[in-house]
DNA sequence: TATTGTTATACTCTATAACTATA
DNA sequence: TATAGTTATAGAGTATAACAATA
């Protein structure tokens, strides 16, 4: 695994070609660095921000929550109430079953995604503004396959933000 | 942001093409996603991935450990402690400088980085299967291209696992 | 009895501020 | 005084296990 860390310390690292696997795995790097630090801007955690991105077209059960997320019930209910602290969703009660708590995004809480969501996806532009409109859309349709690929092998894995 | 969750309530989504961003957002959840199963299948956080692979070609102090990092001086500390208390690293005294802790990996630390590197890699390389070589090739052309041009603007700000 | 959600508890990870020991 | 590292403390995030309320 090289290092793009290797530039700290020998920055006149000749520009070398890595391998897609190598570069991928770098580039998600970046592309998270991205994330947390629009995120960090507005004092929100990248949990915080799934949790948020999520809620932008469900209004789920805490269960379904946790199960989106991919955490345990438990996980849910504190990730659930910092939120709800902080006044960016709300619990609502089921009509139809008194067991169970329903998740929603306030105003601020929408509000609040929507700017971190923009300013990281034009970032993530920016990132890619040295490809030429041809690259970037030969670059989009490559990605586009992996990733049907992947959700074909493996059904429910992916979780980006939402 | 479209979602990748949105699979898990609708399965029978026909595979969209998506934006080159929104496209590489979502893989880098996806070998994020890769690289902490494999981590949490060795009991290792992906804090202590990053730990282990900084030290694998270092021997940095402390500080130059946080600062390799990204992290405050103490967090370096307590990441190392519980390192140390599972035998992946040591804590070396310099010999020039009594105030100076040099980290070290051990042998146990040097082979469990590098078992999990090699799973992870290979799941990247399992992710890029379905590509032809040529595109193959030349999504890693791309994608080194914009890592260099990154590396360029910010100078530092690459933290792959080491 | 089974399910939904919360609580109790414990551990990792991170940060700020104060401290110790060198330099 | 300044630097290297640790400690004290606090909060977020996660999990397991036990629990209350409801079905």
């Amino acid at each position: 695994m090289p290092s793009a860390a290797d530039r700290f310390t020998e920055p006149a690292d000749p520009p070398r070609q890595l391998s897609a696997v190598d570069g991928l795995a770098q580039l998600s790097f970046v592309i998270q660095g991205l994330l947390e630090h629009r995120a960090g801007a507005r004092q929100i955690s990248i949990s915080q921000m799934r949790l948020l991105g999520v809620l932008r077209d469900r209004t789920p059960t805490m269960n379904e929550l946790a199960t989106l997320l991919g955490l345990d019930k438990s996980s849910a209910t504190g990730l659930v109430d910092r939120a709800e602290r902080r006044g960016l969703v709300t619990r609502v009660p089921s009509s139809s079953d008194r067991r169970v708590v329903l998740v929603d995004l306030t105003d601020v809480g929408r509000a609040l995604v929507a700017a971190v969501s923009a300013r990281f996806e034009a970032d993530v532009a920016a990132l890619l503004e040295p490809l030429s409109p041809p690259d970037r859309s030969s670059l989009a349709a490559v990605v586009s396959r992996l990733l049907v690929a992947h959700a074909d092998a493996h059904g429910v894995d992916l979780f980006p933000l939402a």
